[in-house]
RNA sequence: GGCGGCAUAGCCAAGUGGCUAAGGCAGCGGUCUGCAAAACCGUUAUUCACCGGUUCGAGUCCGGUUGCCGCCUCCA
């Protein structure tokens, strides 16, 4: 069996991976450059500011697509950048008195820190424009040397109309930009669509020399060079947020083709926008979220879930009520993978257990766990499809839920047996999405440690009035139980009585 | 003005020509309970914005209408 195909128990199927390529604008099969290996670039983030909830999307999306292409047994160089150059981290030093490697250094760490908590795995490499000036300045020198750059007073642009694919990505022709354009004419330029390559540095600013004088490179020649040194001229996937496909992945791709004359990337993907509350998310309109922020009042996992709940080309819309589902949801698979746990008790070796202890009964949940990594692999190979991949977790979910109570303790090794493969298959598809990684009783205190934090209450205050209630309930004295019930239902508690004990939750 | 996307139950959301239109949340019914809640189980779209067309067959393809949205400027 070679990579990228799975062969099912009877007939030979041949499940390869779809992707939506940008670039055709439809479906394809993804056939790697290289038999078992796959090449991604992302592009990253410009480190000038904190990451907001639109970054974490990009960034758990990616990585999804990165784990799976792992779990598919791919052998994955993945690669996203650090922009430490730029006009923004230029005028933040300057504001703050210091360097832009002071500036950049700091929100590297922060946005590693993000990416840490969120449980995103860190790239292949991810390299820092600064680290690739030198290659920045050959590949401008190539395109100089082959008639697509020119330079005007130590700034080298790159001119559009000499490059005749210009437009292939983003589906617009230079002649329609033309007619609706709405930029700003630059003299200097002899096309408006003309991009900056270097840009000779003003007084006060960070610089590099170059052939053509002092300076610092444009905005979108380190993709290109960042890419073609990792993973060469011609690479399997280019991935980044929709808003970049123009001009951003326009000029890569003009850039780096230009240059080589080869293709770039074969799959262009991208994800598509946060927006809240029905808003655009920006920074003009004052509502960004920052993924900081987010994880105060929400599970990491949460995130993920609400993230992975919708397809990674359509735009989602944060809001709490929309956050308080997510959170709902993974609820439900936690709940079900405590059953399993408690189920199984802490202390039990069950390493002999085997297909022999299934009774006819476990068979028939056994066989349908059984079916959730073909069917997660079926929903991934479709582009992706995290809503649908999810879908069938929910259908374990459900099939365990029906089983589990209607046995009682003690487990039969059959039963146990069962469980196990279920918590397994689920952990296995939870490893690609990242999701469902936590112990149960684990996800639980810190939900619920969040929420208490969130609503301001005070836990032992809590505890004191859950303990009060049970002694009145033990003496049958129903109406001060109730009275403190009330109570607690008044702050946005909710008690959950079992026959031994009352534990609670924020709704 | 140019380019592109989307419209599926109360809400969110899969579905890209053919079994009974996934799944989640909310709702309703049931189990449980001192009564509740929580949890679990069951249930909730003869129908996919509207009109026409292609086809043996369309939510899925084509044309049109309406309504949202994105990009064209740094942006994930």
């Amino acid at each position: 069996m070679s990579v990228g195909e799975r062969l099912d128990d009877e007939d030979t199927v041949v499940m390869s991976l779809k992707l939506y390529n940008t670039l055709k604008k439809k479906r394809e099969e993804f056939v790697p450059l290289e038999e078992g290996k796959v090449g991604i670039y992302v592009c990253g983030i410009t480190a000038y500011d904190v990451c907001h909830i639109g970054h974490a999307r990009s960034a758990v999306v990616f990585d999804v697509i990165y784990r799976y292409l792992k779990y598919k047994g791919y052998d994955v160089t993945y690669i996203k950048n650090f922009t430490d150059v730029d006009d923004k981290i230029i005028g933040k030093a300057i504001a703050e008195g210091t360097d832009i490697a002071t500036i950049s250094e700091r929100y590297i760490k922060e946005h590693n820190e993000d990416m840490d908590r969120l449980g995103v795995a860190r790239p292949t490499v991810t390299p820092r424009a600064t680290e690739n000036i030198k290659g920045m300045i050959r590949l401008i020198d190539t395109l100089m040397e082959r008639g697509l750059a020119y330079v005007v007073n130590g700034d080298v642009y790159y001119s559009v109309e000499k490059f005749a694919g210009y437009g292939k990505l983003s589906g617009r022709g230079l002649d329609d930009m033309m007619a609706g354009a709405r930029i700003d004419i630059d003299e200097k330029k002899k096309n408006p669509y003309d991009f900056v390559l270097w840009k000779a540095s003003k007084e006060g600013e960070p610089w590099w020399s170059s052939p053509w004088g002092n300076g610092r490179p444009g905005w979108h020649i380190e993709c290109s060079v960042m890419s073609q040194r990792f993973l060469g001229d011609t690479f399997d996937i280019h991935g980044g947020g929709e808003d970049l496909i123009f001009p951003h992945h326009e000029n890569e791709i003009a850039q780096s083709e230009g240059a080589t004359g080869k293709p770039f990337a074969n799959y262009w993907m991208h994800n598509g926008f946060i927006k809240i509350d029905s808003e655009k998310m920006s920074k003009s309109l004052g509502n960004t979220l920052t993924i900081k922020q987010t994880l105060v009042a929400y599970h990491p996992e949460v995130v993920r879930f609400f993230i992975l709940q919708r397809h990674y080309k359509s735009y989602i819309d944060f809001s709490d009520a929309a956050m308080a589902e997510a959170r709902m949801g993974m609820e439900r698979v936690y709940a079900a993978l405590k059953g399993i746990k408690d189920a199984r008790g802490e202390e039990a070796d069950l390493s002999d257990l085997s297909e022999k202890d299934l009774d006819k009964e476990d068979e028939i949940v056994f066989e349908k766990v059984r079916t959730l990594p073909d069917r997660f692999t079926e929903a991934m190979d479709d582009d992706f499809n995290t809503p649908m991949a999810l879908g069938y977790i929910f259908d374990i979910v459900r099939v365990i839920n029906s089983y589990l109570p209607a046995k009682e303790s003690p487990f039969t090794r059959g039963m146990l047996f069962t469980l196990s493969e279920a918590r397994e298959r689920i952990r296995e598809a939870g490893k690609v999405l990242g999701l469902f990684l936590e112990d149960p009783d684990d996800y639980f205190a810190k939900d619920q440690e969040r929420e208490v934090r969130k609503a301001g209450l005070d836990e032992e205050e809590i505890e004191r009035l859950i303990t009060e209630r049970r002694q009145a309930r033990d003496a049958k004295d129903w109406g001060r139980a109730d009275e403190i019930r009330d109570l607690l239902v008044g702050k946005g508690i909710i008690l959950k009585d079992t026959p031994t004990a009352t534990t609670w939750k924020i709704g």
